[in-house]
DNA sequence: TCATGTGAAAAGATTCACAGCA
DNA sequence: TGCTGTGAATCTTTTCACATGA
């Protein structure tokens, strides 16, 4: 392996903080949402609950960007939509190329979200030549043959990997040396690029990980604790908790963390 | 609306941090590729590298599960699988339903990366009543009148929205009342829940619309790197580029519409 | 000798709370 | 009066650098 580069660090682009415009696109949505039904203005406090953020982190946040708000009143909505679309780039049309058309792949191909906002299918592209000239999504699948013709001839600079884990990293290099800067993967593989290409991951069974820390940390909760140095017994536990049916209650909140503290636990290793 | 209880104060076990959390998976994957080419063990630097990450920080990740290294030698590979594994709750079987079987939840449900890791499809819901019966991924869709029984039935917990965006907050609902504390949201949608139910989001245009800003970021770079007049805006980059050492990228911070710093905003009528 | 484990420092993100302006 | 915009405080995450122990 050694594929010599790994991640970057990559930060700060401008002012504004990663943080922030991994947010800017859910304020985007919520404000076309908006926009949609006419309404002409919108308060931080309820554009951010629109949003699932707190009123306070959106006003830092639109602070990155400029001074857009009118102060005893709230947000033009259609303004805000424009300069959020502005600084997302949003304004200009990006092609895309997709690799790897199999079951993921030709859903994205489908995916309607995809033309809506900016970006627009350049080429679906797949290493089976049985694929080539098929159509997916009324687009015919181009060969893997092509792709570096594919990605120059269009400009593309943002490519989606849908490939099975063990193609990605080949895929990704031949992407990066026809010119694209921009790669959204979905193979679970970590991707070694370049500096100056970015690179985001959409991973499915990294997500169900993450819930499954949480989920069983409040079977744990509820009743021992111990339990989870056993693994039959945090089972015993999971299942026991199963049935507690909640009781629903409105007011939405995203995740949150909780239980700070941080003792000493340990197991010995052996 | 608070229903009696807030989040139990749980100041027990491992404080491990959301950021630790979310990494692990990553720590796993690469510790069972190693497992499964027989490497007995790895430090910190190797494995680091293999999950695409600092040595520091995955020793301090490391640090939150407990000693499970030596120090001059490094990580017992298999070791680490398993205390890694028993952390994210993946000794036990987590049986999923995913709701919504359209081109995204076939293709879910297709995925293999699911059943390979404590994850189990226990059922495919569809609100389609032709859908009902057909066999996706060699499993029946079922109904989604059934809902509530199938979660029941099966003691599930943890739920996958691939629903169209409307559908998805009602599904939410249901799946919430039935018992599901922990959900994975495909709809590109903020979702509602009560406290103690985590929510995961994943959204191709979000991750789309966050490429193309630093896209765009690139573009303008080239051109106005060079004769980059930081604006007065930009303190806090100033500050931080000074010591950043090597880090490419710059910070392109060519683009100068207007700036946090109060001058008045361009055009765009309301 | 060598790589882990960890205090301490730095950087980054969030929240508070209120001044300031429409 | 009401809501934005933002310094300051707080909390989280990352990075540094080296003592520690196999």
């Amino acid at each position: 392996m050694a594929t010599g580069r790994t991640h970057r660090p990559a930060t700060r682009s401008r002012g504004i903080p990663e943080a922030t415009v991994a947010r800017l696109p859910l304020y985007l949505r919520a404000l076309t949402a908006l926009s949609e039904r006419s309404v002409p203005t919108v308060s931080s406090e309820e554009l951010a609950a629109a949003a699932g953020v707190n009123s306070a982190k959106l006003r830092k946040d639109f602070s990155y960007l400029g001074s857009y708000g009118t102060r005893g009143v709230g947000y033009d909505v259609e303004y805000l939509v424009y300069q959020i679309s502005r600084e997302l780039g949003l304004t200009q049309d990006w092609p895309v190329v997709i690799v790897g058309i199999g079951n993921l792949g030709a859903a994205l191909a489908n995916y309607g979200g995809f033309a809506s906002r900016g970006f627009r299918v350049a080429a679906l592209i797949d290493a089976d030549p049985a694929m080539a000239g098929q159509p997916v999504a009324g687009m015919p699948v181009q060969h893997t043959d092509d792709l570096e013709s594919i990605i120059s001839d269009n400009g593309v600079s943002i490519g989606v990997i849908s490939t099975p884990a063990g193609a990605a990293q080949q895929v990704c290099d031949r992407l990066v040396a026809a010119g694209v800067t921009s790669i959204l993967n979905f193979a679970p593989t970590v991707l070694s690029v370049p500096d100056g290409v970015d690179v985001r991951k959409v991973d499915l069974s990294i997500e169900l990980q993450i819930l499954a820390f949480h989920e069983q940390r409040k079977a744990g909760e509820d009743v021992a604790e111990a339990a989870a140095v056993v693994p039959s017994a945090a089972r015993a536990v999971a299942e026991a908790a199963a049935d507690s049916s909640a009781s629903v209650d409105g007011d939405g909140s995203g995740d949150s963390r909780k239980g700070p503290d941080g003792d000493v636990p340990a197991v010995m290793p052996a």
